[in-house]
DNA sequence: TCCATACATAACCATATAGTAATATAGTTG
DNA sequence: CAACTATATTACTATATGGTTATGTATGGA
């Protein structure tokens, strides 16, 4: 039972690279664009606009996401294509979203009568 | 079917809390901590200990995860005791490897015969 | 060929963050 | 109360990162 239940050793590699995974999505506006694109293959002038964000700033997130495998691209003439490669960051802000949820709702409770109104 | 499917808005604030918590889970020393924790208590001299980090630094991360409610506290004379409260980083942390896991697995796949050995 | 368009890249600045050393604080023990 | 211990905090440095402006590059059309 002790093996069993022996905790699975990290080392300092795979520290870093479970970290650099979460760093990718600890940015507001890379998981703007990851939202905006969902299921659908957009340009990167379409992310742009949808967005708001700068043409250069959306470029140089998208191959930030691009390099660590998140997103894919295809080349079509003058436009680029990017659609989600990776949908477990789906799940990963799903968890995050409902745990927020969650927080959010305990607090209120416990402010419950709190209100002089 | 259009409103079922309707993508659900998020405000920049929403983005932001999201991003701020996968910056949480985005250091090695903090996820070291967490990982050491497990489903423990365990004081600060203990974490610094097992994760050979300095004491200072340790308690640095342990107030961060403490004020986003990620760990809790307990006083006990001279010691602290902190244990991990929000179950929800280990689905998180989960996910992560499994996909690291994956991504290697193909990569490796990819590589098969290419060495000249 | 010349120009326009879409995207990528480079250079730069401002800010945020991790680590560390030194110090403060609070509880314990003699 | 004095000395000791465990933890927290402060001040500081080095580094990483996001946003922007300007420029480069490739493709398509006149």
């Amino acid at each position: 039972m002790a093996e069993i239940m022996a905790k699975k050793e990290l080392t300092d590699e795979a520290l870093e690279m479970i970290a650099t995974r979460f760093r990718l999505l600890a940015d507001p506006m890379r998981l703007k664009i990851l939202h905006t694109l969902g299921a659908a293959e957009l340009n990167v002038g379409e992310l742009v606009e949808s967005t708001g964000g700068g043409q250069a700033n959306v470029s140089k997130h998208l191959g930030i996401l691009l390099e660590a495998g998140i997103v894919a691209r295809r080349k079509d003439g003058l436009n680029a294509f990017y659609r989600v490669s990776d949908e477990t960051i789906f799940e990963l802000c799903e968890t995050v979203c409902s745990r927020l949820e969650n927080q959010f709702s305990a607090r209120k409770n416990a402010l419950r009568g709190v209100s002089t109104k």
